[in-house]
DNA sequence: GTCTATATGCTGATAGAC
DNA sequence: GTCTATCAGCATATAGAC
């Protein structure tokens, strides 16, 4: 029952992931692909036929599904939801920072290059984008939110934190994702009801540290 | 005193932005920028003697400073900050949909496509973002904020934004920039002391809209 | 399924006439 | 400052031996 550990097309789709997450897909040759997979050019083809694209769309698939399991895994250790988001956002900041400011989300960084461009994977990014709205809109009802908070507090926390990973990865600071996590838990504030006195995130906590 | 109404290097600068936002960097050549300026390429080498990148990084400052401008410009005609922002970011949605959904932040579409294979843009792109963080904050000190709050404030709203655009080109549908806008407009409630009650923004007014 | 050799076109960039 | 001709190298993709 026990496949082998890495088929060579696994080794495709990861070198996908790592390559597009750092450069993007323009950026990425076929090349480069097959050097970080170790395998030649004609293997690529043999699995991927449609080519660069292909390999793309998989790697797209593959590495979204992963990344909505984060939701559950990083959230499901706090009680309290207006914990829980800056926590996630911070966990996000510190394995982006950890990482050299490279580990950026690879469907963000592709989604915003070729939206307009590459209409087949612009297709398959939003296919990835719906099924984190629906898993997450679902994650957030378990956790008591109606589905209509759940689903409007999900997109809003996918947007801040897509957007916090670019402005953080350029400026090579954690601010901009801690300041997002604290602006969503504000959300989730304001849509159940509950006002901000007491525990509300200190603004200005990080914000002293300059970029340059 | 005035000028030609557009001289050879400003129409290459219109044409890097334009093709940027649409496409990135990478996937922008020399060619089609050519072409989209209407000139020869000797003369991109003649204004620009460090090629693709200076003209790239060029761009982004010219742009990065008018797009600042917008944030007074769609927001000044709101008393309160919380009903600004929200209306802000439905005047990005409207552009971006009218604009058959290609009209992303040149900057935001570069930034995360290049934090980590061009250094020399990477810089220019956190200059630019540096820059937006401090007008902004000024502008939010203007109308009120603590120069902490007003920081805090900006950069959340910023990555909202961005990633906002994203998600919205992506999906082809306004609602992740309508849900970050109120995200934010909540932000501003809960740094500023103000409950949640009564003007609450209505969760879920556009989020039935889905995509597929 | 793996791998090499190769085809065709486009890339960013340069030289130099005008 | 404008424009053409051209370079060397890399792009994606294919054919076909093993």
């Amino acid at each position: 029952m026990a496949e082998n550990v890495s088929t060579t097309r696994d080794r495709f789709l990861t070198a996908a992931t790592e390559l597009m997450r750092r450069q993007g897909y323009a950026a990425t040759s076929v090349k480069q692909l097959t050097a970080a997979a170790g395998a030649p050019i004609g293997s690529l083809y043999h699995h991927f036929p449609e080519g660069k694209q292909q390999v793309a769309a998989a790697a797209l698939r593959t590495s979204g599904a992963v990344y909505i399991q984060l939701l559950p895994l990083l959230m499901d250790p706090y009680d309290d939801l207006r914990e829980a988001i800056p926590a996630a956002f911070a966990a996000a900041a510190e394995d982006l920072e950890r990482s050299g400011w490279m580990n950026m989300c690879p469907v963000g960084t592709v989604a915003g290059e070729i939206a307009d461009s590459e209409p087949a994977l612009r297709e398959v990014a939003a296919e990835v984008i719906t099924s984190w709205i629906d898993q997450g809109t679902a994650y957030f009802v378990r956790r008591g939110l109606s589905p209509e908070v759940a689903r409007e507090l999900l997109i809003a926390m996918l947007s801040a934190l897509e957007g916090a990973f670019i402005l953080s990865r350029t400026l090579r600071s954690a601010t901009p994702l801690h300041a997002a996590g604290r602006a969503l838990a504000a959300h989730v504030d304001s849509m159940t009801g509950r006002g901000s006195a007491g525990k509300t995130p200190e603004p200005g906590a990080d914000v002293g540290e300059r970029t340059r």
